[in-house]
DNA sequence: AGTATGATCTAGACATCGACTAGATCGAGA
DNA sequence: TCTCGATCTAGTCGATGTCTAGATCATACT
């Protein structure tokens, strides 16, 4: 048990510093924002110097990178646990997904913002790289079910898959950058992103259903 | 003359620093990126000294947000004008502004972060708010146009206009993130993601086009 | 024409940041 | 028990954003 990757909860000094240092962050990122993020205010809610963040994470980047790919691990699950509540119906498995990751990225805003700002975290980390795969791979998966023919990743460019793809992505930018549902109350403002997203989903069901999925 | 709001060019000292400073903010975040940005390399790249800049923009969120507003100036603009070459039909000149704003923002992908980062401009600056509503009455009208039925702005809402505004958003996000077309030759990257979203909004024209496009 | 005024810019200071280094502290295996 | 490595502290360095005092210069006024 001499491996510094060992990320298992250890007692040393502080106990578990990783863990604490990642909570302090995600604390941090989800109420003040992304910018007011600082390794050193970080180091201090966890109670501990300016200079120990650098054992658990080499820097910066890996602190922000670790807490990102835990924001999107939690996402996946989120997914695949409504994908399999959804029923069998491929149509509804594949809404039940997308509307998954909008409500969970309009629910973290500043979680969202992270994973999705390049620069602040590292996409060449393999943890990074394991989260994306499983991610892909699960949409691909339910586009194919969808769809009813496998798709290859490769042929991710379809105009299909990409609708979806865009749908998803697009809408939790719209409605986090204030782009839409600006003045509606805060305590309604969730609710009805969700409701609107719902419906945007049900209209593209409704365009393509019996169309033909595959136009092209 | 004596407004210290004139952003005309005056001859002082330098010339026209407020010109030459955003320039500088310019060629910095297009070329390094927005994180790469400071205030002192910007003046140092304008030859003046660190404390300059304040003169001229309060401070780094001002500068920022004038080069923001900047962007978006031509953005709109650009937009116009492919509506204005589109010709009459509404779903063209739709489908023309839609392509115009995926266009600059997978042109200028450090320029679209800058726009809609939050945290870094000031939403509540008067210019910024200008560009925005020009914008947005823009889309207003064209969505009013393709729909046939007039549109108030606090409609915006509906499912249509919302994907039309999602879809566009969401395109040069994925395409900007790198979820798409990430193996892609430099050279060839532009031009596919522009086929690509040509082929996405003729999608949903066909699904939408003799609809009824007002579902609801 | 000569001066006063205000806009413009420089130079220095300060607190804070991320990163680096040396040294103290503590836990686990020999 | 003793050693060794992991963990953490404290100090330092260069860089940043912002503030302040002072110098410089164009324009307005008399």
């Amino acid at each position: 048990m001499s491996e510094t990757a060992d990320h298992g909860a250890r007692a040393y000094h502080h106990g578990d510093l990783r863990k604490a240092l990642l909570e302090a962050a995600r604390g941090i990122v989800e109420q003040e924002g992304l910018d007011a993020f600082t390794l050193r205010e970080c180091a201090r809610r966890a109670g501990v110097s300016h200079g120990a963040p650098a054992h658990h994470f080499t820097d910066r980047t890996g602190l922000l990178t670790a807490l990102a790919v835990q924001a999107l691990e939690e996402r996946v699950a989120a997914a695949e646990a409504r994908m399999a509540a959804a029923g069998p119906d491929p149509l509804d498995r594949l809404k039940a997904c997308g509307l998954a990751h909008i409500e969970f990225n309009i629910r973290h805003p500043r979680l969202d913002d992270l994973c999705s700002h390049n620069g602040v975290t590292d996409h060449s980390d393999p943890a990074m790289q394991a989260v994306f795969q499983k991610m892909t791979a699960a949409l691909v998966d339910a586009m194919s079910a969808a769809t009813g023919q496998p798709m290859k990743p490769e042929k991710e460019a379809n105009p299909e898959t990409l609708l979806a793809l865009v749908v998803v992505t697009g809408f939790a930018k719209v409605f986090n950058d204030g782009m839409i549902l600006r003045d509606v109350p805060e305590r309604e403002r969730f609710g009805r992103a969700l409701a609107l997203a719902s419906d945007l989903l049900d209209l593209l069901d409704s365009a393509f259903r019996g169309r033909g999925v595959s136009a092209d």
